[in-house]
DNA sequence: CAGTGAGCGAGCTTCCGCTTGACTT
């Protein structure tokens, strides 16, 4: 039997190691981590200094029993757990899940999977950093204090079920104080004059593009320019060439890749990490959830072999980065192929891609920096002080250009830099077209899933394995949700002069459009008002960033865990008292107006179900009269004429088969209600302008639907079907579903065969399922 | 999926960070 038990974290690391370790070591995966607080209470008990109540999670039970078989065997366990704060406490946690001998367990770390550094480490073991598992424990701590008293607070004063935290608050904090942003931006506007010439004695197909280098406030300014220039001589008074680098970005982290992915194959985050994970799992690409830039020797030895052969020797330049992350804790190296020489691999569409960027991203950052040139070309007018600029920029060695370039956030509104016509000072040139444009200033963008990572990483918020899991927390909590917006059309002044000519007009331009970017919704942006107002401490952007500096001083041995959480605790815990004593229930209500009808005021607030408006007070004897907002609509822009026209549902479209077809809004969105059963409307219908022929057309299309789910009926027993569902066919009773066992035919499933079904199903302890 | 918004009350919800399959009716 193997001598020797190897643990990491994940099966597939586990799989690659055993094979470079031969038969003497048995290496298996902890799937993570292996003991969590229980879920269902606090599980920390506050008077004994928060000692932690930690249970081996039921999914966690079968790893453990398999750990523990293969633990009893060996003769030396070795646990080779990630080398940060969590990895740490993981192989902690398993000395004590696994009740692992102290003399017969070391505690080894490794950063690259090679024969090498592994059996280094296997030579170089240590003890478990208890002050670094202190720390993780601290850490864990803290988030459950802040999650589980803060939660049910909202609970109370907002909703049920919501949910808040360190990490999830601040996210949805950063998308509703941008949202206000926007909201409050006041655009300005200013003229930039552009100008075309051409160069005396040279052909006239070669024109100088220049911009003036003032811009005014007025289009009189502007214009004034303008007409200065009708009689003006231009002459290049300098020509100035300045020489620049560019240099490559690092190789990826799991922020970075989410962010690249996004920009330049529209991938969003979650689908980003999926598909990672499918390479990293067919051995292609080395560890996604990392925040180092490291790249191994063997690496950078691989990838100077791999430029050498495609571009030659002056294209290398092999270099280590460092990270500007302070947060980061480098358990691993940065994304990178695990063969340098494969610049393709077999997969699908989207892993193709992926890798593609993966090994373009790698290859480039260990390629020559680029030489660029930049040339400044100042252009004098006879008649004014202002002077007309040309840039342009060349490329003189393109260095890893040739492989790659990063994107960025920003649209590329700066006109396009190139080559510039040869031109020496002195020169005179003829004008061609000057025109002044209105330019307007933007409001910052709203948030995409990429640039929000790139944010919470910035302010140390969250790790490489929860990015894209709080991107969808903070959607599924609904305080977030993907949206588009439209673009508004806007109207801006364009004076062009030719030759002594000037004319003036009122062009338009679409602004404002956006596409998947993360919109606050009522309820988060309520939420996240009053955990502004009453949890500033938690809110904080720097929050996380201060009990950081806590944890590394525990993790130096510098300071004690449970009195660090002790100081926190008691004003937190006081706060959250005073909170619930001292507030009112949170609804966000706005005053739109009065109804013409009664004279009754008309709020917009949030409902049980979503966000409502209502004529008339809660007080009021006669109970007021309530209507869901369409989507789109919110509290914070809904009208008083758009408010009242929601009020005119339910609505009565007209009758078919002798029975009254009713319009609605629900809680699932428009609806048509006709011999009581739902409808739901399509996308592009409105509920207000339906007609008669439509909604019968969708009713007549989803009874079709309904009858081809029906795979059987029974004459003998109506409440009985069997129907084709998400995941195959199924037996209906009533409102129940049941099962149908594997090997079973469902067309020919009798009536006695559903019914043995469901008795059978009926003896069986039921799962608790969620309801909704 | 389910189509409300009163009022009562029981029972439930919730955090962050580390990992993947199992399984849905």
């Amino acid at each position: 039997m193997a001598k020797n038990l190897v643990i990491v974290e994940s099966p597939a690391k586990a799989k690659t190691i055993e094979k470079i370790l031969g038969d003497e070591f048995v290496v298996k995966s902890s799937f993570g981590h292996v003991r969590d607080l229980s879920k269902k209470d606090l599980s920390i008990n506050i008077e004994k200094g928060f000692a932690p109540n930690y249970e081996i999670p039921s999914d966690k039970k079968k790893t453990i029993a398999e750990l523990r078989k293969n633990a009893q065997k060996a003769e030396t366990v070795w646990l080779a757990t990630d080398e940060d704060r969590e990895g740490e406490a993981i192989s902690w946690h398993l000395i004590q899940a696994l009740e692992l001998d102290e003399r017969t367990t070391r505690r080894i770390v490794f950063h690259e999977i090679t024969k090498q550094a592994i059996l280094e480490a296997v030579e170089n073991p240590r003890n478990i950093d208890r002050h670094l598992v202190d720390a993780q424990q601290a850490r864990r701590v803290l988030d459950r204090l802040v999650g589980y008293e803060v939660s049910p607070v909202l609970w109370k004063k907002v909703k049920p079920s919501l949910s808040a935290g360190r990490v999830q608050s601040v996210a949805v904090r950063l998308i509703v104080e941008r949202e206000d942003e926007i909201k409050n931006f006041k655009p300005e506007s200013n003229y930039r004059i552009g100008g075309k010439f051409t160069i005396a004695g040279k052909p006239e197909n070669l024109i100088l593009d220049t911009e003036l280098s003032a811009r005014f406030k007025t289009k009189d300014e502007a214009v004034g320019l303008l007409n200065k220039c009708i009689s003006a001589n231009f002459e290049v008074v300098s020509v100035e060439k300045k020489p620049s680098k560019k240099s490559p970005a690092p190789p990826f982290t799991t922020s970075t890749l989410q962010q690249e992915a996004s920009r330049k194959l529209g991938f969003s985050v979650s689908k980003t990490m999926l598909v990672a994970q499918q390479l990293y799992e067919s051995g292609y690409i080395t560890y996604m959830r990392t925040d180092s830039v490291t790249l191994s020797n063997l690496a950078l030895a691989s990838a100077r072999k791999v430029i050498t052969a495609a571009f030659g020797e002056k294209y290398v330049k092999t270099r280590q980065f460092t990270t500007k992350s302070k947060s980061a804790q480098e358990a691993h190296e940065a994304i990178r192929p695990t063969f340098l020489e494969n610049q393709e691999i077999e997969g699908d569409h989207f892993q193709k891609r992926l890798y593609e960027l993966i090994w373009k991203r790698t290859i480039a950052s260990q390629m020559a920096d680029a030489d660029l040139e930049k040339t400044i070309v100042t252009i004098s007018i006879s008649t004014a002080d202002e002077n007309f600029i040309a840039r342009g920029e060349v490329i003189k060695f393109d260095g890893f250009l040739r492989v790659y370039m990063e994107s960025t956030d920003e649209d590329d509104t700066e006109t396009q830099k190139g080559m510039l016509p040869k031109v020496e000072k002195g020169d005179e040139l003829n004008r061609i077209e000057l025109n002044a444009m209105q330019k307007f200033t933007q409001s910052p963008p709203r948030y995409t899933e990429a640039s929000l990572v790139k944010k919470l990483e910035e302010l140390g918020i969250g790790r490489p394995s929860t990015y894209a899991p709080i991107i969808s927390t903070i959607q599924k909590r609904e305080y977030v949700e993907k949206a588009d917006k439209q673009g508004i059309d806007r109207r801006f002044y364009v004076i062009v002069l030719t030759g002594a000519d000037l004319k003036e007009e009122l062009r338009t331009e679409k602004t404002g459009y956006e596409k998947n970017k993360l919109f606050p919704t009522d309820i988060g942006t309520v939420v996240n008002n009053f955990l502004v107002q009453y949890f500033s401490n938690i809110l904080d952007y720097n929050f996380t960033a201060n009990v950081e500096v806590e944890f590394d001083e525990i993790a130096q041995g510098k300071k004690e865990w449970n009195e660090m959480i002790n100081k926190f605790y008691w004003p937190f815990h006081q706060n959250v008292e005073s909170t619930l004593t001292q507030t009112r229930k949170q609804s966000g209500e706005r005053l739109l107006g009065q109804d013409p009808a009664t004279g009754k005021n008309i709020y917009a607030k949030i409902g049980r179900y979503g966000s409502i408006v209502q004529i008339g007070e809660t007080s009021d004897e006669d109970k007021p009269r309530f209507a869901g907002m369409k989507k789109g609509q919110s509290i914070d822009t809904i009208t008083l004429e758009q408010a009242l026209e929601l009020f005119k549902l339910p609505r009565t479209i007209g009758s078919f088969e002798d029975e009254d077809m009713l319009v609605a809004i629900g809680r699932f969105g428009p609806y048509i209600r006709h011999k009581n059963q739902f409808y739901s409307l399509g996308k592009t219908d409105d509920p207000f302008s339906i007609t008669n022929d439509r909604a019968i057309e969708i009713i007549i299309s989803k009874r079709n639907k309904e009858k081809e789910k029906i795979i059987r009926e029974f004459p003998g027993d109506s409440s009985i079907k069997v129907l084709k569902g998400r995941f195959g066919a199924y037996i209906a009773q009533n409102k129940l579903n049941f099962k149908i066992p594997k090997g079973t035919v469902p067309e020919n499933l009798t009536l006695d065969d559903c019914r043995k079904i469901i008795e059978s199903a009926a003896l069986k302890p039921v799962s608790k399922k969620k309801k909704k």
